[in-house]
DNA sequence: AAATAATTTTAGATTAGTCTAAAAATATTT
DNA sequence: AAATATTTTTAGACTAATCTAAAATTATTT
């Protein structure tokens, strides 16, 4: 039996070891997860003997087989009900992070097979993040960032890296959505802005903007 | 902020209070909770102080208006995620109960109203039971047990009272559902069996299942 | 009305998850 | 290589929810 907090940190330990190299530290894991080191110190021994973690004393913590299960599996279960939101009750895509936060722990196989199949099966949640089937396979997708993409070329824009309600709320007021196409007008070098151009207009975004869009050449 | 645990307790007292007498004891309580009358009577005490329940030592515990309004709610999510499982994952209506009993702690006004919409206002969960609008309000429906019906009369199968997988699973292997047309045949004085008539079948039932299913006079 | 039985509450522990403050280990600077 | 800074762990305490065992109260019999 594994309780939600466990889950919790389990899944901040996946996100923090793929995003990066791969011991994850102790304060990495307190900052996502909004507690204290002490916190974090205790879980990471509980995981342990639950063999979700391998752990050595100040050495931070990796997830074994069984933790990276677990991981994948809670994340499927988040990104299929950001779907489900976004489809069937009208929810916007700034919208669906926190309810799905809760969703992702109820426990029911049956419960999560149905949805992805009413679903009809989606590759990508709301933001473009990939979603591992059943025995946890991703559909690995390529993609670059906006900030590395080529002056003149056209792309797709396929998925977003900073998921805040903030941030998607920008890019709906300036009409970027999945599956906008987009072409790299000018890269200024001076302050790494980008303008863009797609569907009659041209704006430009600053380096942060564009260090959060994920696009694909078309 | 209210915890899932309070919710839970607060739901039985709500149901304990309805099935019969208004002051719920401590024991009925702990039954329904599975859990020890110590443990209630701190609950109590707890939801006392929040202003959920009044309580008297030694005098049994009710609900107040605002606990009255969480348990509502409460019934509200669990009845409408019991509808959704049915009607658009498939679930047959002895799968949902165990579900529905996680998700109805979910707290986002937006879903439940979304999920509403969805499943287009239902006011009847696959069990029968009332589904609570957005104010509270519960639809009224006038409704008899198959145990205090007349011989010779048909009726329209509405509701069960016992909701237990094994209970329905036992309706299903007689072919008997919700809107099943029923025509009482026999009353039998020596047991109450009740030999029922329905789409060319006849069957007799026990006491026992005359009294879990609930009917109305077509 | 006493005695007995049943119910409910209290007292004291336990577990999960958290915290603060201090100690220990590791990493970085000088 | 010492000194200093940072990170991590330990020690001890707290809250929520639970338990067992004993005490207090209420209900039922005799
Ligand atoms: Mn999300
Ligand atoms: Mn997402
Ligand atoms: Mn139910
Ligand atoms: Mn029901």
């Amino acid at each position: 039996m594994i309780t939600l907090t466990e889950e919790n940190y389990i899944k901040a330990i996946y996100h923090l070891a793929s995003n990066g190299e791969k011991t994850v530290n102790t304060n990495a894991i307190a900052a996502v997860m909004q507690t204290k080191a002490s916190s974090v110190t205790d879980m990471i021994k509980k995981l342990s003997e639950k063999s979700y973690v391998d752990y050595k004393k100040y050495q931070g913590a990796t997830l074994t087989d069984d933790g990276k299960r677990v991981a994948v599996n809670i994340i499927r279960k988040h990104r299929l009900w950001e779907v489900f939101l976004v489809e069937k009750l009208n929810f916007s895509w700034d919208e669906v992070h926190e309810v799905a936060e809760h969703l992702e722990h109820i426990k029911s196989d049956k419960l999560i097979d149905e949805l992805d199949a009413l679903l009809e099966f989606p590759s990508h949640d709301p933001h473009g993040d990939p979603i591992p089937d059943k025995e946890g396979n991703f559909k690995h997708i390529e993609k670059i960032m906006l900030a590395k993409a080529e002056a003149g070329s056209t792309y797709k824009c396929v998925g977003v890296d900073d998921t805040s309600s903030k941030f998607l709320k920008y890019l709906d007021s300036n009409s970027i959505a999945l599956g906008t196409i987009i072409t790299i007008k000018h890269k200024e070098p001076y302050d790494n802005s980008v303008k863009i151009a797609f569907e009659n207009t041209e704006i430009v975004v600053s380096q942060n903007v564009a260090k959060n869009i994920y696009l694909k050449k078309v």
